[in-house]
DNA sequence: GCAGGATTTGTTATAAAGTAACACATGCCC
DNA sequence: GGGCATGTGTTACTTTATAACAAATCCTGC
C-alpha cells in the first residue's frame, strides 16, 4: 500500500479515496474479487453503489499496474509488486480463487520474437495457470 | 473438418448436427466468435435460438479439443489441429479479433515445475498474446 | 482569485455473456 | 421393449460490463 501510494506520487497519478479503498480491499482479500464484490465493499463504505464506480477504480488500478485482471475468472487481484513495470504470470486455484503472482518465464521471449517474425506485434501477454493450490488439494479435489 | 469427424469417430464422440454446424461455422470464420454470434448462425440455420444451445455445442467442442475459448475476448475459435491432444498459445489481434494458434513454448514447463515445487498443481495453462496482426498494423493502430 | 480545460464522479439505463433447472426426445445396451 | 445415459428445447434468471451525460472537482496560467 505504501509502495502504491509512493508509485502514484512519483507518476503524478491521483489515488483518490475510491481508488485507494479498492486497492486496500484487494490487498486484504486473499482471493480474486469480481467487480461486483468490490462494489459491495464500496457501497458498504459509502463510496458508491453503481457498477461504473467499481469498474472505473479497477480500470485505473489495472491500467497503472497496481492490480491485475484474471481473465480466467473475470476477477481482480492486487499486484504484489507495488506497481513497478513488470510482466507477470498467475497461478489460479479453481476451487478457492486464490491467486499467486509469479514472474513471467523469460522463455516467453521466444514466443514474442516468433510472433514478431510472423508479422504479429505482441503488446501484452496473458499467462494464467489454473489448477489446485496446496490447501485445496489436501482438502480433496 | 474431415479430421474432426474422424477424431470424433475414433473417440466415440457424437458430432451431432448442431455441434458439427458450430464447428464448421468457427472454421469458416476467420475471427474469434462470441457465443451469441454463433447462436445467431444457429438460429439462421434453424438449429436453435436459445443461449444454452450455443453454449452446449461450444462446451462440447472445447472439452474435446476441437475448439478453444479465448479468455481475453470471451470468444471461441476452431482448433487448427483437428482435436489431437495438444497445448496451445494464441496470438490475438485486438483490432480484428483474428486469432493464430501456435505451439505452447516448451519453456512453460519451467513455470509448471516451479508451481509444483510450491505446492500448486497446474492442470491447464492459458497463454494469450494480445497485439496487432500484420494487416491491422499496416492499416494503422 | 478565478476563468477555462481536463479529469473524476454520480446516476440512469442497457448491453453482453453465461447458467440453473426441468421436461422431453433420442440413442444404445441388453 | 425396459432402462439408463446422453442430448435437446425452453423458460427464466444471474452475472459481468458499458454507453451516455450531467455535475462536481482539480489544476494551471493569468
Ligand atoms: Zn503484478
Ligand atoms: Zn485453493
Ligand atoms: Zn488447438
Ligand atoms: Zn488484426
Amino acid at each position: 500500500m505504501r509502495a502504491a501510494e509512493a508509485a502514484c506520487r512519483a507518476r503524478k497519478l491521483r489515488l483518490t479515496p475510491a481508488r485507494a479503498f479498492v486497492l486496500e480491499t484487494l490487498l486484504e482479500s486473499h482471493q480474486a474479487m469480481t467487480a461486483y464484490e468490490v462494489l459491495d465493499r464500496l457501497a458498504g463504505a459509502g463510496l458508491g453503489s453503481q457498477p461504473p464506480v467499481a469498474y472505473r477504480a479497477l480500470d485505473f488500478l489495472v491500467a497503472n499496474g497496481l492490480a491485475h485482471r484474471i481473465e480466467r475468472l473475470g476477477a481482480f487481484v492486487a499486484c504484489t509488486h507495488g506497481g513497478a513495470e513488470h510482466a507477470a504470470a498467475f497461478l489460479v486455484c479453481r476451487r478457492c480463487r486464490r491467486v499467486a503472482e509469479t514472474a513471467l518465464p523469460r522463455a516467453m521471449r521466444g514466443l514474442i520474437d516468433e510472433a514478431a517474425a510472423g508479422g504479429f506485434a505482441v503488446e501484452t501477454v496473458v499467462v494464467e495457470a489454473e489448477g489446485l493450490c496446496d490447501a485445496c488439494r489436501e482438502a480433496g479435489a
